[in-house]
DNA sequence: GATTTTTTTGTGATAATATAACAATAAGTG
DNA sequence: CACTTATTGTTATATTATCACAAAAAAATC
């Protein structure tokens, strides 16, 4: 299993989140010969601010607050195009929002695992859960070409603040 | 594992579907004392019309054209609120679309094999995905509450359409 | 280095999906 | 019947996403 669980969810320096994911895109882009042009940067700087998915409107609000920048829908779903496109960033269906991805390097199929507490998103690369999808969809006839797996709960922290509030109660 | 992949996919008489649905919902909502009012039956009759989902504003549209019903949004998302609560049908957050729950007299948490081809949907409650997932979840230290799993690919008969185009071209 | 081609971004308009707020009606209850 | 609750009607609007075409920037070619 590959996970940031263990980061996503608790208090962490998260500048080096950041600074590691934009350094990672760089050179996956240099390797790829892909511009990695001034508003896909700035758009993955956004989506990077947290663990929390964005969504694209909240995206070009980020932009306009953090760089003055005021950037139109169509150019923001672009360069989030192209960022889903090289594996940067994933987009989750039931949110309507992204996330970056901690791994771009590596080629996975993943799920999420979204708190409903907190908002963060850890991203889990399984193959238990890719096998059992798969032999499952192969009962049915079913070939499997892509996946979508978000999981709603509560990451660790958030359990305990949630059974305390219950006791409270 | 329980599915209807096997109906979904074929060609079959659809009108049994259509009817065991009705029927079943009625039933459902007599012993649960829940009112399936005109409207709501109408809508789940027009998301039945097929095994593909059936986005809102379609829905609308059928309506206006088999019963020569005008209803708004409010209306046709208030029915599918009901529907969705009552679990007979789901929504699929990667389509924006609802689907009929072929079996929702059993509690299941499910998944979906989204036909690229076709557009079909079939629905599949198994056991191994659930627990790897919930597994995966566990070792992430995240406790699980609902899932959502999508799966896109191919059905058994159109992957014979696909294969015999491969080979055309 | 100038010209051409391709890629990327800007801009206005609009499509598609979904909800808020409040009025009107219908159904259930004492 | 009077009253309460649940459901539907209606207007307006929020949210997410895309189309079409012009402008600008970068890359490729000569």
């Amino acid at each position: 299993m590959i996970s940031n669980s263990t980061i996503a969810y608790q208090h962490h320096d998260h500048h080096r989140c950041l600074n590691a994911a934009l350094q990672q895109a760089r050179n996956l882009c240099n390797a790829r010969q892909l511009r990695l042009t001034p508003i896909r940067e700035l758009v993955l700087q956004a989506i990077w601010q947290s663990h929390r998915p964005l969504g694209a409107y909240k995206i070009i609000e980020q932009l306009a607050a953090a760089s003055g920048k005021r950037v139109l829908p169509p150019t923001v779903y672009r360069a989030l195009d192209f960022l889903l496109e090289v594996g940067l960033i994933h987009r989750l269906a039931t949110l309507n929002a992204f996330i970056g991805c901690p791994f771009p390097d590596s080629v996975h199929s993943d799920f999420f695992l979204v708190c409903r507490e907190c908002g963060s998103v850890a991203e889990c690369s399984a193959e238990n859960v890719n096998q059992s999808i798969a032999a499952t969809a192969e009962r049915a006839g079913f070939v499997v070409e892509s996946q979508t797996v978000e999981i709603l709960g509560l990451c660790t922290p958030c359990q305990e603040v949630v059974s305390r509030q219950g006791v409270d109660q």
